[in-house]
RNA sequence: GCUGCUGUAGCUCAGAGGUAGAGCACUCCCUUGGUAAGGGAGAGGCCGAGAGUUCAAUUCUCUCCAGCAGCACCA
């Protein structure tokens, strides 16, 4: 082949062009269409995203990115936003260094560092910004790629007293090519692109900037915190505005928020990180334990209940006390001094811990007596109450507490049984969240830099769980399989259920944990049938992850409007005029007698208010009465989220109530 | 734990260097009204905690505590 014949490229309606060297993919979308030419943001060449004006360097197959290729634009249009911002925070604010700006799941955001005449920027100075990001798209900038030597590159950095970006690109591998993209020209940044031809191809419209926030360079808490701005970035104003619209939605399901306007929890500084439960929250747990009891129960579980303090030497040996007492709550064995002055505690007391976990209990539980290969396996279940000292900022709610119940179990078995103990948890998982309505996805967490055990005990514990859940058919796209490096506990590698919930956020909640490192440490084992001494494996296993988490994620997936089995009012009888009273009473009484939850609403007050007061307290079911019904011996229901009523008879009531208070689980 | 913001009545929030206000909720009175707010009156606050500046601090400053948004961690 001569080396100046033309290339042959490949589009993907199979059809070929000859293009000279020094073409560019704008070159092929010039040559079909003025129109395409002006479409055209990216291409993708041999599957590769890369900049239009990007020369080909052989034959290739083409494919010219617009608009319509919605997740290459949107990521191209972030990043770009990306650049934008931060090219308007040094416009706006000289001397701001800038580091890394990527797109997001939904925009963008760009780390700086401010100027050390000054603080971090506040979301006051967003709109500013804001308005000069406006004027550098419309200002349609080129954005044109070069590329650079290290040496220049670094030189100029720190000319421009750019300290981080001198820093990483010194450090970017070795052989990779070091672009920098020009916006016009009186303003570059290193990155390795692509980037759409130029600011214009940005609607001005379709973002916006929505906080700022501390991020530490390069991840590390170790490092200087810069500031991150957060903005959301769209292709036009009707995506962003869709997007706003999902954000307050969101908002709107705030378990924080639902769960004080329904009266079901509080949070307090006194007790911070850990829940005030009130009565109508505390009876949608009991309702949640009672199912999760009946599920173990079904599948050969027992139930136990070990102590919350224990000897700090038992956490010692359990290898807690090393890699995890940061988190853990520690108190003196002693009564404390009573005494005006002086200190409460002595200090040379013998040091006690709460329970972060409840394995070790549970294999001191298997220790007691001698075990068998025939107790095995062995499954221990607690509803373990765990106390952790987790990072103040990490609280939030429900979800990341102080204090939490874990539906916890520990089966203890012969490695000939893990498959199956894996994959019996598998379809127990399956049942589970499906009775709540979520879907999910699986995922294999691999060992953590920090662990205990032996490289060739964790290739074992990972290929276990890899195998039960392939040979169960459920490592594929459909069930999100995904492996994660390094993600595993210190003792185990995790398979982990992240469920999806009804506005598509994902949350992890399931998880089952094969380990070999605990029973040796803390010596338990069986007789097996060669009459010798064998050391059981350990699967460590929850569904709800935690009572206060799960529920957090159901008041969210529910938005407060929980399916009637689990809500904590199920019916409210609500009367029209005073003389109905002794009738609602009957009707109410009737009602609890087959275990419905009802209260009743016998307030001097128009049924209008009443009918608006339930409704927002998201109670299913309204049975009005009146005069007229008291005289026929009916209701009249008005079902939430439904227009209009139904006239039945109290049977016809309690029927349809039953029917719809029944568990998932209990149904026929 | 780190950065930024916030902390006033049960809740949502105004307010100002001279010891406080609204709406909802609550209590009482009137109203007995057919499916998303009937009317009136009343009660309710150590203005997150501590220190400093000041004649005077809830208001300004500092320190702590808690919450919020991220980060870093994690069920």
């Amino acid at each position: 082949m001569s080396s100046n014949s033309p290339f042959n490229i490949t589009l993907p309606d199979g059809s070929v062009r000859e293009m000279p060297h020094g073409a560019s993919p704008m070159d092929v979308a010039a040559a079909i269409s003025p129109g395409l030419a002006k479409a055209v943001i990216a291409a993708r060449v041999d599957g590769e995203l890369v900049d239009a004006t990007m020369a080909f360097t052989g034959d290739a197959a083409l494919h010219l990115v617009t608009a319509r290729d919605e997740a290459d634009a949107l990521e191209l249009a972030r990043h770009d936003f990306a650049h934008v911002l931060a090219e308007a925070v040094q416009q706006i604010f000289p001397g701001t260094q800038i580091t890394f700006g990527p797109a997001t799941d939904d925009g963008f955001y760009y780390d700086v560092m401010p100027p050390a005449s000054r603080g971090a920027f506040t979301e006051d100075e967003l709109p500013a910004i804001e308005d000069a990001m406006r004027a550098i798209i419309r200002a349609d900038k080129p954005l044109r790629r070069e590329v650079w030597s290290r040496a220049d590159l670094i030189q100029r950095w720190r000319e421009a007293g750019e300290n981080f970006k001198a820093e990483w690109a010194a450090e970017l591998p070795q052989g990779e090519e070091l672009s920098v993209y020009w916006s016009g020209d009186d303003w570059m940044d290193m990155c390795r692109g692509p980037h759409l031809p130029s600011t214009g191809r940005l609607d001005p419209a379709a973002f916006k900037l929505m906080r700022v926030a501390g991020a530490y360079w390069r991840g590390d808490q170790k490092n200087a915190q810069l500031t991150r701005i957060y903005g959301t970035g769209w292709l036009n104003k009707k995506q962003l505005d869709a997007h706003l619209l999902r954000l307050e939605e969101a908002a709107k399901r705030d378990h924080r928020k639902l769960g004080q306007e329904m009266d079901l929890f509080h949070l307090q500084q006194e007790a911070h990180g850990s829940v005030f439960w009130h009565p109508h929250g505390f009876r949608i747990w009991r309702e949640l334990e009672a199912y999760m009891r009946r599920a173990i129960d079904a599948s050969g579980y027992d139930e136990v209940k070990t102590p919350q303090v224990m000897d700090a030497r038992q956490w010692e040996q359990s290898g807690h006390w090393g890699k995890y007492r940061e988190n853990m709550f520690v108190i003196p064995d002693e009564v404390p001094n009573v005494e005006d002055e002086g200190p409460v505690v002595s200090g040379d007391a013998d040091w006690m811990a709460l329970k972060p976990m409840n394995c070790p209990a549970h294999v001191l539980i298997f220790r007691q007596g001698i075990k068998s290969y025939r107790d095995l396996p062995l499954r221990l279940f607690e509803h373990g109450c765990c106390h952790r000292n987790e990072p103040h900022g990490a609280l939030h709610g429900l979800m990341r507490v102080r204090q939490f119940t874990q539906d916890d179990a520990h089966i203890f078995c012969r490695e000939d049984q893990i498959i199956r103990e894996v994959q019996d948890f598998c379809a127990l998982a399956d049942r589970i969240y499906k009775d709540f309505g979520f879907t999910y996805a699986i995922k294999l967490a691999l060992r953590p830099d920090k662990r205990f055990g032996s490289d060739a005990d964790w290739d074992k514990a990972e290929n276990e769980l890899r195998n039960a859940v392939v040979q169960a058919g459920l490592a594929t796209a459909e069930y999100g399989w995904a492996e994660l490096p390094g993600e595993g506990a210190f003792y185990a590698p995790k398979l982990e259920w992240h469920l999806t919930d009804a506005i598509g956020r994902t949350w992890q909640v399931g998880t089952i944990q094969s380990d070999r490192v605990l029973p040796e440490r803390l010596d338990a084992s069986y007789i097996g049938e060669d009459g010798a001494r064998h050391r059981p494996i350990m699967l460590h296993r929850a569904i709800f992850g935690s009572y206060e988490r799960f529920l957090g994620i159901l008041i969210e997936h529910y938005a407060g409007r929980f399916p009637v089995w689990l809500t904590p009012v199920q019916a409210v009888v609500a009367t029209i005029v005073s003389d109905a009273d002794a009738y609602a009473g009957q009707v109410a009484a009737e009602l609890a007698a087959a275990g419905i939850r009802v209260e009743t609403d016998l307030r001097n007050e128009k049924i209008n208010y009443k009918v608006r007061e339930h409704s927002l307290a998201k109670v299913p079911h309204l049975l009005v009465v009146g005069a007229r019904e008291a005289a026929e011996g009916k209701v009249a229901i008005r079902t939430l989220g439904q227009d209009g009523q139904r006239i039945m008879t109290i049977a016809e009531a309690l029927a349809m109530l039953r029917a719809e208070a029944t568990p998932p689980d209990l149904r026929g």
